[in-house]
DNA sequence: TAAAATCGTTCACTTAAGTGAAGAAATCGG
DNA sequence: CCGATTTCTTCACTTAAGTGAACGATTTTA
C-alpha cells in the first residue's frame, strides 16, 4: 500500500528510508466504504485527502439539489477549501467507491514543512502543477459548449463514464441530466448517419 | 513602486531590510504600452508577471476567434501555463491597459526558492491560496448560468466592467458577444418591471 | 480630420438547454 | 427475492444562447 504512495511521490523526489520510515510511522491509511460522507456543508475541517484506490466526489447542495463539482480517483489529492479560506465549508465530500485514502491533518503538514524542506519544496510544486492544469481546465470549459465539454471528458477521463452516475456527470459538466441523456443521443445519432 | 510590491508580500511575511535590497537589486519592474503582447500562441517562455498597475489578458485564437479566459489587475500574478507544461504556449498574452509589471524568471524563482526557505514558503502558501480561490471560482462557474455569471461579475470584480470591453467579458463569461448584450438588456428590463 | 476599423446593439431565425412529468430499467436494502 | 428507491431516458413545451446580418457609435490611425 505504501507502494503505491512512494510511487507517486517519487515523480517528484526521491525518499531516503529514513523519510520513507517517517511517513509510515504516521499511519495515515484509512479504508472508507461508499457513501461515507467525509466532510459536510457547515463543518470545518483540517483534512486533507489522497485518493489511493477509489472514488471521492465533491458537491454542492443548491436549491435542494446535488451539483457536483470535482471527482478525485487514483493519484488525486484534495485539499479542502475550508483549511485555505478558513471558513465553514460551503460543500460536501463524499466517497462514491469503497476507498483506501490517505488522511493528513494541516497541522501535521504545517509541521512537515517546517521539518523538511524537500517536503515543503514538494508542496510547492505539487500546487503549482495543480494549479495551472485546474487552468487549464478551467480555459477548456470556459470556452466549450456542453456537448464539446463531454466529449473531451470521454478522451480524457473515460473512467468517469464507467464509475460515476450519469446525473452527477451532468453538474459536473454544467447541465441538467436530462441535457446529458438527450446530448448522447444526439452524438450517437450523427455518428450513425 | 517598490512599496505597492513590499506591501502585497507583508500579508504573507514580514521582510527584513535585506531582504528587501535583495528584491530591489533584482530590477525587476517594466513599464508595457496597451496592446503589447508578451507571449503568443506557439511560443515558450520564463517569465512570469506580478501586477502592479494596470490589466492583462490571457486568450486563446479557436477557429479565427479570441476567447478570453482571464484578466490579471493590480496584485494579481500571472504564471504561463507553458512554463509548467513545459510545452510552447497555447494562449496569447496581452496588455489592455497601459500597465506596470514586474517580470520575473522561472530561473531566478528556482534560485531563490534555493537560496531563501522563506521564499519558498512564500510560493508555496501562494500557490495553494491561488488553487483554492480558484477552485472556487470554477465551481461556481460551473454551478450556474451566464446570467448568474454576469451578476456575480457585478459584485465580484465590477471594475472589470469599466475596462475591458463587452467582447472579451462575453467569452471570459463562456458565451457570445451578442447573448451578453440581450442578457443585460433582459436585466434591465427586469429591473425596471 | 477623414477613412477605416472596432465595438455594442438589435433583429429574425435556428439550435440547444431548462422544466415538469411520466415511465422503463437498474440497483439497493431488507 | 421482492418491493422501494435511484437512475436514466423520453416527450412536449419554454426559455435562452448561437448565428448571420445590419446599423450606428466610438475609437484608431494614417
Amino acid at each position: 500500500m505504501y507502494e503505491v504512495l512512494f510511487n507517486f511521490l517519487s515523480k517528484y523526489m526521491s525518499l531516503s528510508e529514513e523519510e520513507k520510515n517517517e511517513i509510515i510511522s504516521l499511519d495515515i491509511f484509512r479504508s472508507v466504504k461508499k457513501g461515507t460522507i467525509l466532510l459536510k456543508e457547515g463543518q470545518q475541517s483540517k483534512d486533507s485527502y489522497f485518493v489511493l484506490q477509489g472514488c471521492i466526489r465533491t458537491y454542492y447542495v443548491i436549491d435542494g439539489e446535488e451539483k457536483t463539482t470535482a471527482f478525485y480517483t487514483e493519484m488525486d489529492v484534495l485539499t479542502p477549501h475550508c483549511i485555505i479560506t478558513k471558513a465553514p465549508s460551503e460543500y460536501y465530500i463524499s466517497c462514491l467507491e469503497d476507498s483506501i485514502l490517505t488522511v493528513s491533518n494541516s497541522d501535521m503538514e504545517a509541521d512537515a514543512n517546517r521539518r523538511f524542506p524537500r517536503f515543503e519544496t514538494l508542496c510547492r510544486m505539487l500546487s503549482e502543477e495543480r494549479l495551472t492544469l485546474q487552468q487549464i481546465d478551467f480555459d477548456q470549459f470556459r470556452t466549450s459548449s456542453p456537448e464539446q465539454r463531454y466529449l473531451n471528458l470521454i478522451q480524457k477521463r473515460p473512467d468517469l463514464l464507467q464509475r460515476v452516475p450519469q446525473h452527477q456527470l451532468a453538474s459536473y459538466l454544467g447541465i441538467k441530466p436530462q441535457s446529458l441523456s438527450r446530448l448522447r443521443a444526439r452524438i450517437l445519432e450523427n455518428s450513425k448517419a
